[in-house]
RNA sequence: GGCGGCGUGGCCGAGUGGUUUAGGCAAGGGCCUGCAAAGCCCUGCACAGCGGUUCGAUUCCGCUCGCCGCCUCCA
């Protein structure tokens, strides 16, 4: 059984499932308000890896990961186009899903939407303020963290420290009673969207949405909750405190994925505004490399993304990429069961995929270094890996060729053929110009 | 101020109390090649500093220095 870190607790644990040979997850997804970060990359991919993965292990598993769709930001955004905040928000998770798509992202099973979810976030509201666990303040309702006794486990810190540490200027707005409370209903400003609610018209605060959107759509139990490590505190603390004080069970795990850092080792954040796009990197560099560079880094560590690290993942996705040609044939072939094995236990271990990925490259220089079935084996075992359970995609075909290359490669065969070096190294200078490697086979003079 | 983490060879980035190496990229040498490319083989005496524990520490403990995260919207 794979063992996961559970911020929770603090250490490595088995990943029971609720139900034997199924999985149920829920991923906390982004604020459509603006385009994605490296930081969005970074944590989609993780949690499709571990969502292949277990699938691959033969688990059912059932991904849930919500999109919220009004938000202040989106807000803000939608008055200074002077659009509506729908299509703001519609726009922005048009680019995400293709952005997903190109980073080999799964899409969900399903992706819930915070606008779709207001009556039943309503409702547990109402119950939480009839509970006394919720009041209701100048400008919304509030959550009372201090009535929920163990408020502070994913944070690691006991209440009255966190009390202690919160920023004043965090409670400026006056309506709070202790400066943990979070908000659950924003009352409408005139001109916001909003909905109706016992308290007023207003919309749902963030931490309210996740809530009820996992636990209506997993149901009580269910096995995994995760995201980026900021969500740790206060995001879900509060949904985890919401769910107590509703009686519910919620997450039996909880797991959170490290940072992106930039080049001075501090964290991208909107806020210090040192987010890079992932969309102009996934235009310069083939999305496979930032795939890659993923894996190779553990995913509670920090990551450092720059020009080098990318540059150094696209030239092992090409080295991969030449193998997956070489040895396409394998694909048919039955995985060497002990080279699986091994994969397995490094991913098994609190999902080590630096390890497994290592393991992967060695498979390569493996099947390269014997012959016949057992090579045959290995080779199948490399795009086993690569692409069944860690979603990497490896080429086998060539690239298009255009017929004017083709032309040159023929008229280079020729002149190799006459043995005339200078006029074949001329036109191998003249393709290299173009942008194409030339290689020379027992079958001629092939590009790519 | 509270809680937590990190400091590894040119770069990214794993890992471990002790025969021999993570892995990737880059670099150097060799094989192969008409020359290349790709591939294969070999090469780097890495573990912030100072002490301590130990037969032995990069790995355990302490201290020092440096960096970072959370406590605030954030993946």
């Amino acid at each position: 059984m794979l063992r996961l870190f559970d911020t929770a607790l603090g250490y490595v644990t088995d990943l029971e499932p609720s139900q034997a040979g199924k999985f149920s997850m829920y991923v906390c997804g982004p604020t459509v308000s603006g385009e994605p970060h490296l930081g969005h990359g970074r944590f989609t991919v993780v949690w499709d890896v571990l969502r292949r993965y277990l699938t691959w292990r033969g688990l059912d598993v059932r991904f849930v990961s919500n999109v919220t769709d009004i938000e202040d930001k989106i807000i803000a955004r939608a008055q200074a186009e002077g659009t509506p905040p729908e299509e703001v928000a519609s726009r922005y998770e048009g680019i995400w899903w293709q952005t997903m798509s190109r980073l080999g992202v799964l899409a969900p099973d399903e992706s819930p939407h915070a606008t779709g979810w207001v009556p039943d976030m309503v409702g547990l509201i109402g119950r939480l303020v009839e509970s006394g666990h919720a009041y209701l303040a100048g400008d919304g309702v509030y959550f009372a963290a201090e009535s929920v006794d163990d408020y502070g486990l994913l944070a690691r810190q006991p209440l009255d420290t966190l009390r202690a540490g919160a920023r004043v200027e965090a409670s400026e707005s006056g309506s709070k009673r202790s400066p943990v409370d979070f908000v659950l209903w924003k009352l409408a400003k005139p001109g916001e969207p909003s909905w109706p609610s016992p308290w007023g018209h207003g919309r749902p605060g963030w931490h309210t949405e996740c809530v009820v959107m996992s636990l209506g759509l997993l149901g009580e139990d269910f096995d995994l909750h995760t995201g980026g490590l900021d969500l740790s505190f206060p995001h879900h603390e509060n949904e985890r405190a919401q769910a107590k004080a509703d009686g519910k069970r919620f997450a039996r795990h909880w797991a959170h994925n490290g940072m992106i850092v930039d080049e001075g080792g501090e964290k991208m954040s909107k806020s210090v505004g040192n987010t890079l796009s992932l969309l102009d990197l996934l235009d310069a560099y083939d999305p496979r490399a930032f795939r890659l560079q993923v894996l190779q880094a553990h995913y509670r560590s920090p990551m450092a993304v720059g020009a080098g690290t990318l540059e150094s993942a696209a030239g092992a996705v090409e080295r991969l990429d030449v193998f997956a040609r070489e040895y396409a044939d394998a694909r048919s072939a039955a995985p060497d069961p002990n080279a699986l094995a091994k994969f397995r236990g490094f991913m098994d271990d609190d999902l080590d995929t630096p390890k497994a990925v290592a393991a992967g490259f060695d498979l390569v220089k493996q099947a390269r270094s014997t012959r016949g079935d057992e090579a045959e084996a290995v080779a199948a075992a490399v795009f086993e890996i690569f692409e069944k359970a860690l979603g990497l995609a490896l080429l086998s075909e060539a690239k298009v060729v255009p017929e004017s290359v083709l032309r040159l490669a023929a008229e280079r065969d020729e002149a190799r053929s006459r043995r005339d070096w200078s006029a074949a190294d001329a036109i191998r200078d003249q393709l290299k110009a173009q942008g194409w490697t030339v290689e020379d086979g027992p079958s001629g003079t092939t590009v790519r």
